[in-house]
DNA sequence: CCGGAAACATGACATTTGTCATATTATTCT
DNA sequence: AGAATAATATGACAAATGTCATGTTTCCGG
């Protein structure tokens, strides 16, 4: 079941912009800790692969390299919820499932194509016991995602669809966008049905508030192409009473 | 405007059954670890105080040692949320918040009667470096921790109120729940209000819906005195379709 | 460049939840 | 014990969102 195609642990220094300041990384690049380095190895992924399932047992730490992830939740029911798009530099199961041995939490899938560092459960460990620095770089990334999951169930808990949609906008333009003459155009392909499992809301409804934000200039294009107008607008519209 | 009451920094070993087994605070306990042990400082609240407050700055890292603490964030509209109750030997500002230099991103405030051991942004910092067990302990918590907020958001995002509440009781008799001939009942007090504010629902909503609850006998008694009493039935009914 | 599948769109209607007003019952404080 | 306050309760109505049905547009593989 694992990865699909693997490619030879290469030396990961050829990389994206966003990629080249990786505080762990560059602990690991340092002249003693090369024995870590080495038993990094990178994996690909592509449309519709999975890099790990919800159940699935957690044999390795991850790092994104390339590309985009989304870590997925799905209810019994089947319905699902995207809890985070991961970034190259983001890290992932650095998190309990890899000591004890409880299974993946959730599915972590690629949005396109996706190059990942892994490294296994064993050699994660030994890297933690042996550098501290390493082990306090997972702490202070591990208590940022901790902020921020707990902002989103804030969000989730006291606000308002359009608000919710609103606050997705502009933390993934602050994230992933890059300026245009008309604004900022997300860096991912989302479509409307993504958005309503980031927000917890219908597809229908995301479509409905997407077309008032539209009328409103506050975006503009699909999927392919988003673009985030007033981001400012934006902004406060997603703290602000009703409309 | 920090704590309120300190007591002499006394040896913490006169503690609840639930404080006993703190991995952390083993580690801390072995011999040639003594020197953090005594930069330990107990601190005690009651009701009505804050433990700090959102937007504060962050000067300590924090274990529970008795009572129970609430987890707060509010909105700028004067909304509250409850995210977390954390219970004897839980751990809280493991986070990012006490390296850098930014503010508490929400409230921690006692429950009732409460003592709180702390230690000073530096000496923690200095126990991480120096201790890789001790930081490899905090990984774990925080790994739990963001695991179970995800859980938490998949739920305000996909299910009913009533679900919501249905988890909410579940996690809770688990948690702080002591048997009794009827059930289990909660170890915190409670009020509708609370629940409202820890599933992200009006007073109201939760008081019409806990009367249902009432009705069909899964759970009985009010904030004084909580008891749920048919678990299975709630576990259920927290990821069942309608009613 | 054509056909099928996604993605986007819109309306009518049902359901859920919030809002506000007003009681009633418990708790707490003195 | 009695007053003040907090907590629980209930109803009528409004607002937000979901559901379902149906249609149009866009995208993508052969």
């Amino acid at each position: 079941m694992p990865p699909s195609k693997l490619s030879p642990p290469d030396e990961p220094t050829t990389s994206t912009d966003s990629f080249r300041n990786i505080p762990l990384l560059n602990i690991l690049r340092e002249p003693d800790r090369r024995e870590f380095l080495e038993e990094l190895t990178e994996a690909h992924y592509g449309k519709g692969d999975y890099i790990f399932r919800q159940g699935d047992p957690a044999e390795y730490f991850h790092i994104v390299k390339q590309g985009t992830v989304k870590c997925v939740k799905s209810s019994p029911e089947g319905k699902e919820c995207t809890l985070k798009v991961l970034m190259p530099g983001d890290l992932f199961c650095c998190e309990a499932a890899v000591f004890d041995g409880s299974p993946h939490p959730g599915t972590a899938q690629p949005m396109g194509d996706v190059s990942v560092l892994r490294l296994s459960k064993k050699a994660y460990f030994d890297l933690l016991r042996k550098n501290p620095d390493a082990a306090i770089e997972v702490i202070k990334y591990l208590g940022a995602r901790l902020n921020e999951v707990q902002e989103q169930a804030k969000i989730l808990a006291l606000d308002r669809a359009d608000q919710r949609l609103a606050s997705l906008l502009v933390n993934l333009a602050e994230r992933t966008g890059v300026k245009e003459s008309q604004g900022f155009r997300l860096g991912v392909r989302l479509t409307r049905q993504d958005m309503a499992n980031m927000v917890g809301v219908t597809t229908e409804t995301v479509i409905r508030i997407m077309a008032r934000f539209k009328k409103l200039r506050l975006v503009s294009g699909n999927a392919a192409r988003l673009v985030v107008r007033d981001l400012a607008h934006l902004k406060h519209m997603a703290v602000a009473k009703p409309s």
